[in-house]
DNA sequence: CACACGTGTTGACAGCGTCAACATCTTTCG
DNA sequence: CGAAAGATGTTGACGCTGTCAACACGTGTG
């Protein structure tokens, strides 16, 4: 609005369309953007998304790989943040991905959702999710080699820890917690109990 | 007064609409039940059914009540299977819930997406759900008195549970599981892992 | 300078959910 | 027994959607 200069052609219109399509997401959901009002809120008409999008599945692909690629990043800050790999630490990353997912839940929900019919065939988002796991092996990987979980595949493991933290940031998203309960404290607590099955087994 | 199941004209719409919802929803995911679609598979008008659900949204609500009755019954059943809670039956368990889950891939999702936008308003939907959870706080009560898992509040110890088999299905059905690795192994490792988190600690 | 190409616009179409008005069938009850 | 009441199904219409074809404009390249 300040520097609304009126030109035929916008500028960089599918920059504008990736983040202003995570806006509309954020605002009221997926079904929130369409690409009719986006171009509105853009300025633009209605076909000109177009250009840079083959369809409304294309954009929304693009848009949940930037989502994938911002969660990743951030577990991957906290993991930058010590020097050498600790067993609570681990867990913190645990947390951190389920605020993430709390935080962003329309977000989120597009990143696991099946709106993206032509997911497949976007091997952005394909990447950028191979890219989550693959963090979430190494990381396991370090673990092991200091000794703080047990010798299971790597891969296994990082499958099943994923599958928890994936699992309690949806179930929360999806209005299935109780409200009355603390969620910083079940997460925690979730967290603790997950490390507990991964840590080296004292066999009785 | 509110005589629900009396054919009248078509015979009984209200349960037929309900099944070839499920049916149309297995066969081409949420998306292709639409309310002129299912109203011509039918044989009936396309306004039909909005004399037995408010709007698509409460007609899907009420399929995915169902198949939490219908999830929960199958766990149900496996719990009955034998008379003294055994730590391994509670881990079959939830086996049998990610499997749920992979064989009915767009009935699973439903369930638990937000397609239903109307979920809050619909008390059946909320109570079918909840009743799950109770199940699931019932059994890990009775694991406990067994000794089998940590005495730990049990609601917490369900939540961590369900996220877990919920992550892990979702991941499945999403398709963010790598496919050359074995399904049924995955299952059996993370479900493993888990309750391993889940016994009694034996602290270091 | 001409021309091709990338980008934005307009008009159009079929499909969708949903509502109001109307039609038909069943039940109720005086 | 018959009429009114109510439940159920139909038709027409509206505004919204995603998307395409045809056209218009600006820009960079030869």
């Amino acid at each position: 609005m300040i520097n609304q200069t009126r030109t035929y052609h916008h500028g960089d219109l599918r920059a504008a369309l990736l983040s202003e399509a995570a806006a509309m997401i954020a605002e009221g959901g997926v079904g929130n953007m369409t690409m009719r009002s986006i171009s509105a809120r853009l300025g633009v008409s209605r076909a000109a998304p177009y250009r840079h999008f083959p369809d409304r599945s294309s954009l929304l692909c693009a848009v949940a790989a930037a989502g994938f690629e911002r969660l990743t990043r951030r577990l991957r800050s906290i993991d930058a943040a010590a020097r050498r790999p600790s067993i609570d630490r681990f867990r913190r990353m645990g947390d951190e991905y389920v605020r993430f997912g709390v935080e962003n839940p329309a977000h989120y929900r597009l990143m696991y959702g099946r709106e993206a019919l032509a997911r497949e065939n976007v091997p952005e988002l394909r990447r950028a999710a191979d890219d989550l796991l693959e963090f979430l092996v190494d990381v396991i990987r370090a673990q092991q080699r200091a000794g703080g979980i047990k010798r299971q595949n790597p891969k296994t493991l990082a499958y099943a820890a994923w599958s928890s933290v994936h699992g309690l940031a949806s179930l929360m998203i999806e209005g299935q917690i109780d409200p009355t309960v603390d969620a910083d404290r079940l997460i925690r607590q979730t967290t603790r109990t997950l490390l507990d099955g991964f840590r080296v087994r004292r066999r009785s």
